[in-house]
DNA sequence: ACAGCAATTGAGACTCAGTCTCAACTAGGG
DNA sequence: CCCTAGTTGAGACTGAGTCTCAATTGCTGT
């Protein structure tokens, strides 16, 4: 299983860093990768409890800047004012279109787009080493249901109820 | 003198809305334009305490909201994981080199990139109302003496030391 | 100048994501 | 199977930002 794998590329990682496997990095590569594509830390928190894995809060943040660190998940904005993660699977490169409305998240990869803003740092002598773009708006879906944003600049709050999650 | 032809604006954007122009909010104003190009919203509090301008952090917070929607200030992502405002003068967009290493702001405006950005939404139908876009990198200087970056997505935290405002 | 009232303010409680500490608990090499 | 470095969870803590509410202030009309 594809999953499995994932979990072995991990542990290659660690053991390279002198760090060991743990049954808690183990499930959460596996939850990480079985499911979600973006995901924020707390929603693991709750998908985690809702398995009855256990495991605190402290070690998910953790294990996630192992993972980035590993280059298997990146950490990414999505216009709003907390991280965002994705799992890394192939090695593609993407920036993302966000709906301000309804939160769908659009991915895309375009070479043109990326030679450009290398044509930029060299004019400028910049070594990029990593970007990040969001493009925010109306998908096609709410655009067509005439739904207006909040803000231009701002995700539309509705999301999940996945709350009171501490105690 | 130019400050006070901003100040002028935002009065007028106010009372558009039936809202009203305080010392509070003309002294924001003044602070931010008369110095700011890039801030945050906590340095804001510490200047004007330093100046002895009494004004609380939940009124910055609310006039720098009204300042984004006046379109006169404009919120940014600056790589790190709280937000950045910077004033807007012109109307030139542009967005952001940012260097991992010293935290220095490179800004740039590429009409290209903007004209491929506006064909990917086209493409895939979606409508845009606002982007953001850093590149974080080794900036020349910085390359030049060999500094290397903690982490190619997060700026090192060298920073002020405007800590210990809340009391 | 003045009253009336909506808009505004500050203090501080609160929230939420994320970090840190530390004692108790593994994993796994010798 | 012992030893030790690495790991964990609970919960305290931090920092940015939001909310509440009583007290205050700036307009509008008089």
């Amino acid at each position: 299983m594809q999953v499995e794998r994932e979990i072995g590329r991990f542990q290659n990682f660690l053991q390279g860093q002198g760090l060991k496997l743990t049954s808690e990095r183990a499930s959460l590569v596996r939850e990480i990768f079985a499911t979600h594509y973006h995901f924020e830390a707390d929603e693991l928190l709750f998908k985690m409890k809702e398995k009855s894995v256990k495991i605190s809060r402290a070690t998910i943040y953790r294990t996630l800047e192992l993972l980035v660190k590993s280059g298997m998940v990146r950490r990414v904005h999505l216009g709003e004012d907390h991280y965002h993660y994705e799992h890394v699977t192939g090695n593609s490169h993407h920036d993302h279109l966000i709906c301000t409305t309804c939160g769908a998240v659009i991915e895309f990869h375009d070479p043109s787009l990326e030679a450009r803003q290398r044509d930029i740092c060299e004019r400028k002598k910049f070594i990029p080493t990593f970007h990040n773009l969001q493009i925010l708006g109306i998908c096609e879906s709410c655009s067509k249901k005439g739904e207006l944003p909040d803000a231009p600049d701002r995700v539309k709050m509705i999301q999940l109820g996945a709350l009171q999650l501490r105690k």
